[in-house]
DNA sequence: GACAATAACCTGTCATACAGGCTTTTTTCG
DNA sequence: CGAAAAAAGCCTGTATGACAGGTTATTGTC
């Protein structure tokens, strides 16, 4: 058996965590969809009983996580789908420690060698060609590192959505914050020009097996890439 | 030396996003661990100069999603990785139906193939017996479906937790959510207690193989789970 | 030196106030 | 009559002050 660390009673989670049950809840129990408008705050106020200052922190909670959209003078709204809250809580793993940029990467390869797939059985025609200019975009801009990084993360967010499964989008972008940050560490490792056309022949050999509709290809070109991509983290000495 | 009040331009993303950047800053920058103090709202409110219901909003949304720990009376502190924001970032998913269970379920078997193998590798001894015990007493409780499906989600979570990766464990249970609001669908598919009892078979294989440290065969094993699993919620209906 | 009382600090919640953004209604003018 | 402009009304963003109750540090006593 294994140790709790809750207490075996919890009388009160607090009003806020209430108030934000309460408002998932709404959402849930009626149906809404992205855009749909939620109760005024003067009305949850109302419904719950408590003061405008803790219906506030719990619609602010939710708006940190992105699951409503606030803006002043409209009520708040259901938001889309967003991978804002994802991010947060990877990027406070990696600044406090609790996970390694090598694990994360260990997450990006298992999911990506699978989006990959996704993506050349399901591509569309746009969906294709949108990869193929972030690879192309990638070498026409190979004298600025910045630039070669974005269309680099680019690239693979636009292979997860091509896979047609909007969960496998929402990890791949929460991991592109990590990425943006370690990124240049591995393209520094690969010192020589060659290297680094090397490593951008891999994503346009990716990007053709998607285009061919090849998943089998398409996944042993992404294992390559990410192989590579751990090893040049390795070599700068990322734990 | 630096901050004075207004910066001459910002489009305004909010005080209050304002406040929540500053926060994470200060952990990053003073490279706080789990369980070290924040600076109190107090001394948030004069750092920032804004008021206190701003750097409430802001400390209360980064407890929303578990990044910080608040309680009454004492300062908030660095929390420790928590799977609480993404789990409700899959549940909003869900109950906005902007993804489906099956595009869980995909996740999932794309995720826990991996977290299988690294268990089977990795698994101390004592993390193979966690997961030999919540298969068996998956067949203790047969007949108590609640019992049986916590079990359930207590072994997936085990296994990811043997992977040694914790980026697995929390995106494994962020989904534990959506495998409790499915579950019980899945069990009364299998309708007689021989399909049932097939089911909990084959996690006690699972387990089997983990104990052995044989990747592969664990592997195989799961991969039966997932297609039964998604088979069974399939003929349910659902989408 | 141990221990209890107390002071100081901190968070949780409430009430109120006001500036400014949106939306709807009303008014006015062509 | 119709359309544009003005006003009204609701809504959110932020600030301020107040007080209850929990937590920690200090002090004073034995």
């Amino acid at each position: 058996m294994q140790e709790q660390t809750d207490p075996p009673d919890e009388p009160s989670p607090g009003l806020v965590s209430t108030a934000i049950q309460a408002i998932t809840q709404h959402i849930r129990s009626e149906g809404l969809a992205p855009g749909d408008p939620l109760p005024s705050e003067a009305a949850m106020t109302r419904q719950l009983n408590v003061s405008r200052t803790v219906v506030r922190e719990a619609f602010r909670s939710l708006s940190a996580m992105r699951l409503i959209d606030m803006s002043a003078g409209r009520r708040a709204t259901v938001a889309k789908l967003d991978t804002g809250a994802m991010s947060m809580v990877i990027e406070h793993g990696i600044t406090t420690q609790q996970i390694s940029v090598q694990q994360v990467y260990d997450v990006r390869r298992t999911i990506e060698m699978r989006t990959v797939a996704l993506a050349a059985l399901r591509r569309t025609d746009q969906e294709a060609a949108a990869i193929g200019q972030s690879a192309r975009l990638m070498r026409e801009n190979f004298s600025n590192p910045e630039a070669v990084m974005e269309h680099d993360i680019a690239f693979h967010e636009a292979i997860a959505a091509a896979s047609h499964n909007p969960v496998f989008s929402l990890i791949v972008t929460a991991f592109s914050g990590v990425t943006r940050r370690t990124w240049v560490i591995g393209w520094r490792t690969r010192s020589s020009d060659e290297a680094q056309l090397k490593m951008i022949k891999g994503h346009e050999d990716i990007a053709d097996a998607i285009l061919k509709g090849d998943p089998r290809l398409a996944a042993e070109h992404m294992a390559e890439h990410f192989d590579k991509s751990v090893k040049a983290l390795l070599d700068a000495g990322i734990a």
